[in-house]
DNA sequence: GCCGTTTTCGGCCCGACTGTTTTCAGTCG
């Protein structure tokens, strides 16, 4: 059983103690112990088949390994199962509706026999919640806008969608009289893949005035509310954005506040608390002295409390609180270190741009090399290169010295691993070539073995140098390949080859916790945009920002180093 | 249920809003 599954059962052991009235710590406990899961770098089915001790992880304690390898090893759990027997079928269905907690779920479930959300729409379009003790219109209108919250909810939207436009809204806001700090914050700034909505914040001399701009940007598609410091509004796309204009001496601590994650400020409060501070998005009160002191700036409220500054990207309660008070945050992955795309295509395949376009792109971006990495043949619309057409944009590329612009041009294939697992370019051809790149592309659906065995031949075969998106997966669309990926790391490690980290927003693939795991596992790893059309080099930036939830520096990145090194790197 | 610079028991993050009350419970971020 997968860690997502698993996080699954103990999210939903939460949801049932809270209905049922638990102390609140132990339904605390579980959600911390699920999330802890979700995290995790590591499957564990694999800690538990190496003999490993779940009680190491963080939040899991002796009753929740227990009860997790009950749950990998039997594919059950009879603790949960008698907690779900206890209660009405499809009650925690209710907890998902913003406006419904456990005590109004139980009683909608209890007292009207509601089972899942368009029965609480029915019941309240007829009158029938509205007429329970203690919930009035008021309340039933409430639940009701939840309800379409959660479904406009549902789709979370890519970062790479959601960031453009956010950075559009903002560039319209911050050229105001008076506006200083505009800046996003929550998920978007902590580059999750996905973003549920939008905060905004800023300060200004005259809030207002800023309030009123944002509302009436032609962005705006929907005011949902708004006042003199706060405005809530629809963006294109679905899209909900929260602007707050704050006081300019407090920007730092409601920055930190907002940014989140949860889970990170919650760590962070219990930390602040055996220091004998308060801490809130107002900033921090030591509490001997009943002294509130306010932050403008982010590093000034970690350094408060002992702590060296914590990168957004961080912020997930991993063990980010820890490092940081032994000094031990990173230098990050920065764009800047980039110094070259190493997975792009032409016109030559299902590219729309020429070799030229691209190089004048990569110049543009400031890089120092380029690899063209056009599909191979078997790609049937449009054609791939086969071995002639292959040879000829080689030929090409070396009549002008292999540079272009000043940029260094790579040539280089995404070569197709067939369902049988062979390459559909001789051995010859790829030797030819500075980069080989493989990556599957049909077949998905076999099984765990079968495709595990395939991407290992490939990280076998002496020519190949990188596995482009090793899941496959297309995020909201397509789900990861079955592989094992704990084998491929093993295996990448061991033959030396490099696995793609690629920044496409809708791939993001490795993603961040598998980012994470190979980074620990020795495997060389290298940032791809696999660019169709110049415009998409710009992907890079996503791509950096998965590495950095990665937990990735300048040297686990490949493609950060000059030309010879990364080449010899790549090669050795 | 977890955890330990308050250390094997007794704590556990913080503030705000809202609606239905008559002093506050429930929910959210």
């Amino acid at each position: 059983m997968k860690n997502t599954a698993i996080a699954k059962v103990f999210h939903d052991i939460a949801d049932l103690l809270e209905l049922k009235g638990e102390t609140p710590f132990k339904v605390r406990a579980y959600q911390r112990a699920a999330s802890a899961i979700e995290h995790l770098p590591k499957e564990i089915e694999i800690i538990l088949e190496e003999g490993g001790d779940l009680k190491q992880v963080a939040c899991i304690g002796e009753a929740i390994a227990r009860k997790t390898a009950e749950l990998v090893t039997t594919g059950e759990l009879g603790y949960y199962e008698n907690l779900k027997a206890e209660f009405p079928e499809g009650i925690t269905n209710l907890l998902s509706v913003p406006g419904v907690g456990p005590k109004i779920a139980s009683r909608l479930s209890l007292e009207l026999g509601i089972k899942s959300v368009n029965d609480l729409d029915e019941a309240i379009r007829d009158g029938r919640v509205a007429t329970l003790p203690r919930l009035g219109q008021k309340t039933a209108g409430n639940i009701l806008h939840g309800i379409q919250a959660l479904r406009r909810k549902d789709q979370r939207i890519l970062i790479g969608e959601a960031l453009p436009v956010v950075e559009e809204v903002l560039e319209a806001l911050r050229p105001l009289p008076g506006v200083k700090n505009l800046t996003a914050a929550g998920s978007l700034r902590r580059f999750k893949e996905t973003i549920g909505d939008i905060d905004l914040m800023g300060t200004a001399d005259d809030p207002q005035k800023t309030i009123e701009a944002f509302i009436a940007l032609p962005q705006t598609r929907e005011v949902l509310a708004h006042g003199p410091t706060k405005a809530s509004v629809i963006l294109p796309g679905g899209l909900q954005a929260d602007l707050r204009m704050v006081e300019h001496d407090s920007f730092g601590s409601l920055l930190q506040y907002f940014t989140g994650s949860k889970q990170h400020n919650v760590r962070l409060r219990l930390r602040g608390q055996k220091q004998g501070l308060k801490l809130s998005e107002y900033g921090i009160t030591d509490l001997a002295r009943d002294r509130l002191e306010k932050f403008d700036a982010e590093e000034a409220f970690y350094h408060r409390l002992g702590l060296q500054y914590i990168p957004p990207e961080l912020r997930e309660d991993q063990h980010e609180i820890e490092a940081a008070a032994e000094g031990a945050i990173p230098r990050l992955l920065e764009l800047s270190d980039i110094r070259g795309d190493l997975h792009t295509h032409t016109r030559q395949s299902d590219g729309k741009d020429t070799i030229e376009d691209m190089a004048a792109k990569a110049k543009a971006l400031g890089y120092e090399y380029l690899a063209i990495t056009d599909h191979s043949g078997s790609r049937h619309i449009p054609p791939g290169l086969n071995v002639e057409r292959l040879r000829n944009q080689i030929d090409s590329i070396r009549q002008l010295g292999g540079r272009m612009n000043g940029v260094r041009i790579l040539s280089g294939i995404e070569v197709d691993i067939r369902a049988d697992g062979s390459l559909d370019l001789p051995q010859e051809i790829l030797a030819e070539l500075d980069i080989v790149i493989a990556a599957i592309h049909s077949a998905m659906a076999r099984s765990r073995e079968q495709i595990t065995k395939i991407i290992i031949g490939a990280i076998e075969n002496p020519h190949v140098d990188i596995i482009a998106h090793p899941t496959c997966r297309l995020i909201g669309e397509r789900e990861p390949i079955a592989v094992d990926l704990e084998a491929v790391f093993q295996a990448a490690a061991k033959y030396g080859k490099a696995l793609e980290i690629n920044a496409t927003p809708d791939r993001l693939d490795l993603k961040d916790i598998h980012i994470y795991r190979a980074r620990e596992l020795g495997v060389k790893l290298v940032l791809g945009t696999d660019a169709h059309r110049t415009g998409q080099m710009e992907f890079m930036r996503f791509g950096v920002g998965i590495a950095r939830r990665g937990w990735c520096q300048p040297q686990h990145i490949l493609n950060t180093r000059p030309l010879d090194e990364m080449l010899g790197l790549l090669h050795a």
